[in-house]
DNA sequence: GTGAAAGCGCTAACAC
DNA sequence: GTGTTAGCGCTTTCAC
């Protein structure tokens, strides 16, 4: 492997210079400039990035902490991380923690150990304030999930609005008997919308009832979505329509409404969040929130990016907008002879 | 940030020997070693691997080549590499390439400029032989898809073999029209699944028939999945099996049969490929060859390791098992009475 | 068992 | 506009 010495010899010049070019220094003689592009060219030399790292102190690289890059929710924001990353001269080193808090710390010593400039945090449970300790130190930002005690940059989805646009369509559409299929993770969005569920329903005078609560799991998985769904519907008083906090629970509910012979929407109305998970393969089609996963990754970057390279007046909080979009699994209340209301 | 001469200060002792605790060296003397644990302790010192990998010349990072990590297949495999990378101290960096030459090549280009240590290569087109000029200079393993001209170490899963059994299956079943939904795209299993399609059907003197070969896209997308599936439907003379190149494809040929008002597998079997898609979320559950993806990643990882360390006797080519799986899609060829055979 | 010192390949301050 | 040189933080050889 040659290095910059190599080429100066080659070109005739100073280390200092081959340096130059390579950084683009405006102070060197055009033909002098040719002449070790030429070198650089022929001994066909990349610069040693483990030397430029050490010397500048930095590394150009971003750590993204995610949970399991196996749910196409993170997969997304982590390609829109990507190209924005890569588009700045930046690689992404990702982590899979499984939402395990050693592994979490594991990942964030990364950046102590000078492996990364900077990191973006993807699903923090709200309660994780040992973050503020690498965050005082270290760029970093959250992405979707944060912590608000913490002042620490994100961006994000407005979790509580969405929720209440659901809920309004929803009461909208005639329906008392509303229930909704939360998790049982420690995600502020989880939160926020259980909060947004409840106090629309307050809004709407209409009472908050327990049993209409129900968890599925931390990952949202499709058989814990549906599990939760059977506990809804085998009540004797059913609800007749379910907010599911995620696109896979909401799945899961309509597999278990059919279970049961009844019909989406025409029996039971079931509403998703994300826009992810297989939303219009199946009919019926799914209602639900629509995030921007992608776009929410490539502002992680920014922001991140920002924060590295200290930029003043940076944006500390970005809330991109969501979108509500209405498909086939929910239809008006209708009401059944045989059922009281 | 303390550094490593600021440990020996505290310590009272030379840089050298920190260096040797950091490393453990057996020649310090315990309570030496006690000493110096505790300094770094104190100092909450992390040594800087930006120095460490330009003295060392290595960097304890692995590329990863991707098209993309949105596809479950691939956010599979790279989470079996991930796991048993961070057992061994490496970090993966991931670069989405979207299937695009250029990108892939900027990825190896981590590769000369020392980022990374080795790459695992998830996604080549047979004729990209300009991969050896990599493969030549720096450890580089395939995964899945590989270049069959060229002598590079890869894990796959007999693709030729797991074909023959979906097919003598089918054939089994009774079934003589038996059509394929291949893929536009040049992977080494792309063609292999076809010839295998193609060789069990002239082992069993069942003619070729051209009609019944269909090309989805290159990333085995649900829509055009569904729209090669029409092609195969709506011929006159319709096939009474489908063998679809991955389980998305099958998803979307089952949905193409039940808005045709075909029933799966009464009217139409379907057998998919991978087992990571959805197979078990929706009737008919899907017959479909199962990969072991994620056991595909550790052992990339695991060859990849041996390659950077070149150790002797290492693998070259590990091939690992699938299962066939038989579940809902298919089902024995019945004649029906109006129809010709 | 431990220390002194060279040097990995680069950048940047300073000198000319 | 270009060269000389110190030094980033570590590992490792060679003395002792």
């Amino acid at each position: 492997m040659p290095t910059i010495s190599d080429v100066a010899k080659e070109a005739n010049v100073s280390v200092a210079t081959v340096s130059r070019v390579l950084n683009n220094h405006s102070s060197v003689r055009p033909e002098t400039y040719e002449r070790v592009h030429k070198a650089i060219e022929k001994l066909s030399f990349e610069p040693n990035m483990s030397a430029r790292n050490l010397r500048r102190n930095e590394t150009r690289v971003i750590l993204i902490v995610t949970p399991n890059i196996t749910n196409p929710y993170y997969a997304h924001i982590l390609t829109g991380i990507g190209d924005r990353a890569r588009e700045y001269g930046y690689s992404a080193l990702i982590y899979n923690t499984a939402g395990n808090e050693a592994r979490e710390k594991e990942a964030l010593e990364m950046l102590k150990k000078k492996k990364a400039d900077g990191a973006i945090l993807l699903a923090c449970n709200v309660n994780s304030i040992w973050i503020r300790e690498y965050a005082d130190k270290y760029p970093i930002v959250h992405c979707s999930e944060y912590i608000p005690d913490l002042d620490i940059p994100r961006v994000s989805v407005d979790n509580y609005k969405a929720t209440q646009d659901v809920m309004e369509y929803i009461i909208e559409l005639g329906h008392k008997r509303i229930a909704t299929i939360s998790s049982s993770n420690n995600y502020i969005s989880t939160h926020l919308r259980l909060k947004g569920y409840k106090d629309t329903l307050k809004k709407h005078d209409i009472e908050v009832n327990n049993d209409y609560i129900v968890l599925a799991d931390d990952e949202y998985s499709f058989k814990s979505g549906k599990a939760a769904a059977y506990k809804l519907l085998d009540q004797k008083i059913r609800p007749t329509a379910i907010f599911c906090i995620s696109d896979t629970i909401a799945l899961g509910a309509i597999t278990a409404a059919k279970e049961l012979g009844l019909q989406v929407p025409k029996d039971l109305t079931v509403v998703g969040f994300d826009d992810v998970d297989d939303t219009t393969k199946f009919h019926p089609y799914i209602t639900t929130v629509a995030q921007p996963c992608y776009e929410l990754g490539e502002e992680s970057f920014k922001i991140l990016y920002d924060c590295i390279n200290d930029t003043k007046d940076m944006n500390k909080e970005v809330i991109l907008s969501h979108k509500f979009v209405v498909r086939e699994s929910s239809a008006p209340f209708v009401k059944r002879y045989h059922e009281k209301v």
